[in-house]
DNA sequence: CTGTATCCCCTTTGATACTG
DNA sequence: CAGTATCAAAGGGGATACAG
C-alpha cells in the first residue's frame, strides 16, 4: 500500500471515481440489492439524473456495476454489483457503519473545536 | 444502515468529508503514523498546501486527527490519528488494499468497456 | 517551518428540456 | 422509463504572496 498515494496510479485512480460523492452512495445502495435507474434515484437522496448516470457509467467501466438492459415497453434497465462491486461495497458499509455509529462522537468533537477555536 | 442515504443527515456529511479527493489520503497516510506538515505534503503526492491545510481542518473538527503544535523555533506541527480516526484510516486502508489488488481486473474491465461502446 | 489570505480559473454539478 | 443535451451557477482547487 504505497502506490496510492502517487498522482496518476490505477488504484488512485480508482479511489477518488469510488469515493466520489456519488460513486459511495451509489455502491452502498447497490450493496443491498439490484436497482433499476430511478429506483436508485429514489434511493440516493438529492442525485441528479444527470450524475447519477455520470457515476453508474464510471463505475460500470471500472468493473464494478453490471448494466442489464430488458428491452421491453416501457424499458427497463437493471443495475447491480459484480464480484468486485461487491467487496467494495462491503469494505464501504464497513465504513458507514462505522460513522453512524460515530456519529455523537463526531459531533461532540465538532462542538469542541467550534468552542475553542471561537 | 440506512440514514446515509439522506440528504443531511450526520454521517453522509461525515462520508462526504472523509471521502473527499484528499480526506482518503490524508487519513491514509497519518495511518502510517504521525507527519508534520510538509512531511504529509510531500507523502501526499499532488496537495496544495490550502487543500491540505483545509481538509485537516476538517478531519481535526470532526475528530479524526489530533493537531499538536509544538512551539519551538521553527514550529513544529504534528498530525496523528485519533482512535476514532485509526478505525476510519483501517477501514480505508482495506478499501485501497482491495483496490491495488484489482488494479488488474478493473483494467481489463475498462478495456473491455471501451472497446465495446467503440 | 507552518500555515492563512487573495485572486482566479475551470471543472463539477444542478435545472431544465428534450429524445428513444 | 431511461436517459442525453444544453446552459448557468457554485465551488473546488491551484498559484502566489504574505504572516507568525
Amino acid at each position: 500500500m504505497t502506490t496510492v498515494f502517487a498522482r496518476h496510479c490505477a488504484s488512485r485512480t480508482a479511489l477518488e471515481e469510488i469515493g466520489s460523492k456519488w460513486g459511495i452512495l451509489a455502491l452502498l445502495a447497490l450493496g443491498e440489492g439490484a436497482y433499476r435507474f430511478n429506483a436508485l434515484r429514489r434511493r440516493v437522496d438529492g442525485v441528479s439524473e444527470r450524475m447519477l448516470s455520470q457515476t453508474l457509467q464510471t463505475l460500470e467501466r471500472d468493473g464494478l456495476v453490471t448494466r442489464e438492459v430488458h428491452s421491453t415497453i416501457p424499458p427497463r434497465v437493471e443495475y447491480s454489483l459484480t464480484g468486485l462491486g461487491e467487496k467494495v461495497a462491503d469494505s464501504l458499509r464497513g465504513l458507514a457503519d462505522l460513522l453512524e455509529g460515530s456519529v455523537a462522537e463526531m459531533s461532540a468533537a465538532r462542538e469542541r473545536y467550534d468552542a475553542r477555536g471561537d
